[in-house]
This record gives C-alpha cells, sequence and structure tokens, in this order.
RNA sequence: GCGGGAGUAGCUCAGUUGGUAGAGCGUCAGCCUUCCAAGCUGAAUGUCGCCGGUUCGAACCCGGUCUCCCGCUCCA
C-alpha cells in the first residue's frame, strides 16, 4: 500500500469513529479483532444502503420477493452445500518459510511420492518381462513393493485415524517421522498442527446430552435455497423469479483485517434468481449489467469500478465475476455475480429426499432450476460508500475543509437546522422547521458556535443541507439553504423546503438511474 | 500463525538521566453576534492498554499478555 493511501485509510478509520459511524467492538475491553460496531450514523448509513438495495431488487421487480430465514439452520444444511468439507483443514505452519500447509495434503503428497516408486518399480520389471510380464501378480509378490504399499496404506489409516480422533499431536508425529519438509525450502522446522474451522460452532439444546451440534450460517444463502419451494408455492412465482434476502453471516477467518472490509460477522444482501435449466449464462450476463448499473447510480466514479471474471470456478460454479470496487487498498471485491447451476438446490434434495423442482407450465417439463446468484457485503458497500465520499478539499482561499459528500440518499442526516444566532426568537423558528420536516426527514439542531463552523461540522458528517434562520425569517419566512458540495446559497421559502430536500434525497429519484 | 511497528485525555501527540502527567484541537457552560472552522472567560475528561517483577518510588527499566497497524499467509 502507498503511503498516500495508508494515510488515506487511517483518516476513514478515525473519521468513521469520531463521527460515530463505526466503533470497535466491545472496545472498553480493548477490542475483539475483525469485530466492529455501527455508532448513530453508521446504523442509519447502514440503514439507507440496504433499504436501496432492497427497493431496487424487491420493490421495484415485480418477480423478485423477499425473505428472512434464521441464522441457525438443520446442521445437515452445511453438509449439503459443502461447507463442511470445504471450511474445514487441518494446517500446520514452517516456522522457517512461513509457508502454511494442510496438514493431510502434506501427508498425502507424501504418500503419492512411494507411489510413484512403485509404478516405477512396475515399470522396470514390464521392461525386463517383456509380455510375459503380469502386473497383478509383480505387486503382489515383490518384497520392495509389498514393503512400499504396506507403508503407504500404514500411513494412510493412521492419519485417517488420527483425523477422526482429533489427534493432531499424532498428526504433527507422523508428520515428523516421515521427515516430510517444507516443498519450498526443506525446512523441517514445524509448528503444531491446528484445525481451523471456518464456521462458527454452537449448540442448541440446553442440557449437554440433548444439545445439537449447529453452526452460526456461514453464508445467507442457504436460506434462500432451502425456502425455495415455500416461497414459490406460496408466492404462485413463475420462472424466472429471484427471492432475496439481507442478514448478518459468519466466518471464523484465520486472518481478518482490513477495517470492516473483512470481518468474521458480516452483513450479506444476496438475491437467488431461479432460471430454466440451458438460460443461466444469458442471466448471468444480465445480472452482472444491471447490478453494475445499480452500483454506478450512486454517482462514485464509474473509474471505482471493474469486472473480475473468475477463471477458477467453484465446484458449483459454471460462470463467476466479481464486481469490484477501488477501495483505498485497492481494487477489492464489492459483489460477486455467479451462475451456481443446480448444484445446490440438487444437493438439498438428495440430502433431505425432498424433491426440489418446478413444473414448468410453459413447457411443460419438471425440472430442478438453475441459480444466478448476486451477493454484495453490506458492510464493504458502506466502506465503498464511506472512504470515497470522505475528501480533503482545498477552497478559493486556501484554507482546506474535511467533507463527507456521501449519496444525499443515503446519509444519516439529510438536514440540519440552524438559527444564526440563539436571540431574537430564531431558535423558536428553527425548532418550528425541524417538526415540520422530522416527519419526512431525519433532520438535527444545532445553535453552538459561529454558523460557518457549524456549516463545516455537518460538512464532516456528510448532512447534503444546512438550513439557516436569520432576521430576514422574521419578516418573509424565509431561509436560506446551504448545499454541501457546492457551498452555494440560496433564498428560499420555509414551505417549499420538504419538496426541494425531497428532489435530492428521495429513493425515487435515484432508483430511476438504475 | 510468523516477522516488523505501535498503544499516554474524544482526536493528534509531548513527556528530558525512573520522582504520583501536559499541549493543541475537540467537548461542555457563559460572553460576543458575525452566512463558511480556529474571538474572550471558565470547566470537565486520564488507575499513561492490562498483569506481574525490579525499586524508597515506574508512563519511563525487565517479563508476560491483549489490542491495533504493515508485510507474508489464508480467503465458499
Amino acid at each position: 500500500m502507498a503511503i498516500l493511501e495508508e494515510d488515506k485509510f487511517k483518516k476513514v478509520i478515525a473519521h468513521a469513529k469520531e463521527y460515530g459511524y463505526v466503533f470497535p467492538s466491545s472496545e472498553i475491553y480493548d477490542g475483539l479483532s475483525a469485530v466492529y460496531d455501527y455508532g448513530q450514523n453508521g446504523v442509519e448509513l447502514k440503514k439507507n444502503i440496504r433499504d436501496y438495495w432492497w427497493q431496487a431488487m424487491v420493490q421495484m421487480n415485480e418477480n423478485i420477493v423477499g425473505l428472512d430465514a434464521a441464522i441457525f439452520m438443520h446442521p445437515t444444511t452445511w453438509k449439503a452445500s459443502g461447507h463442511v468439507d470445504a471450511f474445514n483443514d487441518p494446517l500446520i505452519d514452517n516456522k522457517d518459510s512461513k509457508k502454511r500447509y494442510r496438514a493431510d495434503v502434506l501427508i498425502e503428497d507424501y504418500v503419492a511420492k512411494i507411489e510413484d516408486k512403485i509404478e516405477k518399480e512396475v515399470s522396470k520389471a514390464a521392461k525386463r518381462f517383456g509380455e510375459s510380464f503380469d502386473k497383478a501378480q509383480f505387486l503382489a509378490t515383490n518384497t520392495r513393493v509389498i514393503e512400499y504399499q504396506a507403508k503407504a496404506a500404514a500411513i494412510l489409516k493412521r492419519m485417517g485415524q488420527s483425523l477422526a480422533n482429533e489427534d493432531l499431536a499424532d498428526v504433527k508425529a507422523l508428520i515428523e517421522e516421515l521427515e516430510i519438509a517444507c516443498p519450498l525450502t526443506g525446512s523441517r522446522n514445524w509448528t503444531e498442527v491446528k484445525q481451523f474451522n471456518l464456521m462458527f460452532g454452537t449448540k442448541i439444546g440446553a442440557s449437554a446430552e440433548n444439545s445439537v451440534d449447529l453452526y452460526l450460517r456461514p453464508e445467507t444463502a442457504q436460506g434462500i435455497f432451502v425456502n425455495f419451494l415455500n416461497v414459490q408455492k406460496s408466492g404462485r412465482m413463475k420462472i424466472p423469479f429471484g427471492i432475496a434476502q439481507t442478514g448478518k453471516a459468519f466466518r471464523n477467518e484465520i486472518v481478518a483485517r482490513q477495517f470492516i472490509f473483512r470481518m468474521r460477522e458480516f452483513e450479506q444482501m444476496e438475491m437467488q434468481y431461479f432460471v430454466r435449466p440451458g438460460e443461466e449464462l444469458q442471466w448471468y450476463e444480465s445480472w452482472k449489467q444491471r447490478r453494475l448499473k445499480w452500483h454506478l447510480s450512486l454517482g462514485l466514479g464509474a473509474e471505482n469500478y471493474r469486472f473480475h471474471n473468475h477463471d477458477k470456478l467453484a465446484h458449483y460454479a459454471n460462470a463467476a465475476a466479481d464486481i469490484e470496487f477501488k477501495f483505498p487498498f485497492g481494487f477489492k471485491e464489492l459483489e460477486g455475480i455467479h451462475s451456481r447451476t443446480n448444484f445446490d438446490l440438487s444437493s438439498h434434495q438428495k440430502f433431505s429426499g425432498k424433491k426440489l423442482q418446478y413444473f414448468d407450465p410453459e413447457h411443460n417439463e419438471s425440472y430442478v432450476p438453475f441459480v444466478v446468484e448476486t451477493s454484495v457485503g453490506l458492510d464493504r458497500m458502506f466502506l465503498a460508500v464511506f472512504s470515497t465520499a470522505l475528501q480533503d478539499e482545498t477552497l478559493e482561499d486556501g484554507s482546506m475543509r474535511t467533507v463527507l459528500k456521501l449519496p444525499a440518499v443515503l446519509a444519516p442526516i439529510k438536514a440540519a437546522v440552524l438559527p444564526l444566532v440563539k436571540k431574537d426568537g430564531l431558535p423558536e423558528i428553527a425548532h418550528k422547521i425541524i417538526d415540520t420536516l422530522k416527519f419526512d426527514f431525519n433532520v438535527v439542531y444545532d445553535e453552538k458556535d459561529a454558523i460557518g463552523r457549524r456549516y463545516r461540522r455537518q460538512d464532516a458528517n456528510g448532512t447534503p443541507f444546512c438550513i439557516t434562520v436569520d432576521h430576514d425569517t422574521l419578516l418573509d419566512n424565509t431561509v436560506t439553504i446551504r448545499y454541501r458540495d457546492s457551498m452555494q446559497q440560496e433564498r428560499v421559502k420555509i414551505q417549499d423546503l420538504i419538496a426541494l430536500i425531497s428532489k435530492e434525497v428521495l429513493p425515487k429519484y435515484w432508483l430511476e438511474k438504475c
């Protein structure tokens, strides 16, 4: 990270804390690694981002509906989804090379070398005996081969048992006995073997003997898949249709860092779109474009976005791309768009024994639908918006101001109402204006300090409008409205305020750009 | 997890060879009234990250520990 970008990132984190957006979790106890709390302004910004997404996805699309599935799910869910296998690794570090390996893979590689040796013996013998060579007999009788085979089998058996018994010390002992070295450096200076489970485990049931092991969901998608038929039938949904959900997910990351970019507890905004098999790639393409358009509608700058198409695909996908955003620490994933095939629904069908199929009346056939997923990290979206909005500006007179240029639709506070001085009845009028605006917008009142300083305070907090009550207000019921980004001021009638602010902050005017 | 750096008021940081903590900004109250911060007066706020050790005495020395930052590593 360049020095400038690093400074910028530090400023973002400090500003987020200072203005009540993001606090380290449990800070009075020294915090909890990679867990953060959203403060009084952060919760508003986050809610506004979530609402903006929800409106664009659910409200604006007749064939997309919402869902709020529980965080706890039946344990078999995670076997079906592949997370139990994929999120569970015994890892070992080499102290000299600083490289980390899966302990079981190291041992399996070693066994593979033994098998190579057996193969070499076989091919040597085959050359020697020519056409009369009997491979099966050779394998069964050659003493060297039998020795190799016995050794390989013994190693695998012992590793299997140790892993099953969670005897990680023995896995390490095995690595040491076999004198397995770091493939890169040849060092045999290993740490202990540690089990890394990326899913958080917990228990349901109050008494120990009746309890069942559960996981906190590592993604929200599975709640949608297991409810696919419930929603389709109760909502009389016809393919293609989508189910949208926002909610918390949990991953026990080995290293979680970069502020709220990678947290152990985070919030996703996901939509699973169910389509006819064979049509998934065209939907995948169209969702890629639609989702990018949604991001661009916020006006953070087209140059800050790019697609990253995956070459290596996960086992369930036949196409995948990320929308990457230029964070203070570089371009990183903001949203994923995946063509997940019918992997999840098929797998749940297999594990549950329940049919998860759709009867397509148009084509008169039943099938397991294919799925196109769009998945945004809400916290990442927050960071993208917040870090881009935070700017230090040099003004014409050479002075500086810190301004948080949040898209007005997302700003926590839409307007501040300020009496020019706190006497002559101006505060009373300001309070009256607040009473008329507060039904529609989050507004605040401030009378402390000089007017200029109050403007700057609101700038730093991202408030798009300041409304100033002065002595002329007493005569003609007009106020000054001052715009955050341009610092321009206008004289307007009090009764025009609602319409004026609405035009800038209501989602309606932003969603039209999606 | 490894290596490097750091933890003193809300923020940014001082703190001399160990002698029970300061500044600026911010916050609050009051004065002033002035449409783009930094006018005047006054006030609050710290067990100097935590635990232990050395010492008559530790923010400072030693050990441990926690947290954060950077790099490596990991990342359905």
